[in-house]
DNA sequence: CATTGACTTAGAGCGCGCTCAAACCTTTAC
DNA sequence: GTAAAGGTTTGAGCGCGCTCTAAGTCAATG
């Protein structure tokens, strides 16, 4: 009934090792989490959902030490919610940016394969 | 009249440094060039376009060691037409993927943007 | 004829983001 | 009571992709 995760469990549903969750949490990332008796980790829901935002900015590019700086942000309180609208604004740009240059390389990669299905056509036509 | 470019020409057209394209030469990536009586390198445009071509790959994500067997394959001639087509069908796959997650992820972020817009609103209203 | 500047090589060093090793502690199962 | 399974810490090691250093060669310039 209660969502408490274990860092095997947690390391599942992210699909990271044990060891990343715990490096992350060392350098700052992750917020320092509850223990249980045994001082081991305990995750509730709301790390969870911290864990994967900020999996999505590091899935769209964002190098570590600017997740840093917005999880630094985020402990300061709600003074700094225009600086992390700001850099969210700022990762956004970046994140379409990205898009455009894949589509147009994606072009440039069809161009490639159809040229190579016609070399591949006269390939076949060499001997007699 | 003639387009051959020495390293640092080079280099400022593909936007690298002529360290990083000896380093591309000396792994394999790019093949070894034509030198001039003095024993400097020298670029024909057929060269710039394959350094191109390979810069787009890796823009769009491609590791070296893959870019390396492609490489290899187009330097093994003919017979490898359509491995190499394979090979870059697989890689459009790829990108495919990365355009698709990254626009998911455009929308979590404009979800979170606007969330904060609201935040910023409430807290305005804070004192009376 | 010495200096400047652009090139050459081999190889060392580096920043990033993990990843793993070692030594140790608890709880559960037999 | 002992062994296995899971967790803890600190700190070292690693793969990737460059990036830079050192020492040297060569060509043009003052």
């Amino acid at each position: 009934m209660n969502p408490e995760l274990t860092i095997s469990k947690l390391a599942k549903r992210l699909d990271l090792s044990a060891h990343t969750i715990r490096y992350y949490e060392r350098i700052g990332l992750f917020d320092p989490v509850g223990r249980g008796g045994n001082g081991h980790r305990v995750y509730a829901e709301k790390d969870v959902l911290w864990a994967e935002f900020l999996l999505r900015l590091k899935a769209t590019g964002m190098p570590i030490h600017q997740m840093l700086r917005y999880a630094e942000l985020r402990r300061s309180g709600d003074s700094t919610l225009a600086e992390r609208r700001e850099l969210l604004e700022q990762h956004r740009r970046d994140v379409q940016a990205q898009i455009s240059q894949l589509s147009q390389s994606l072009e440039v990669l069809d161009n490639k394969i159809q040229i190579y299905h016609q070399l591949e056509q006269k390939e076949h036509h060499h001997d007699p």
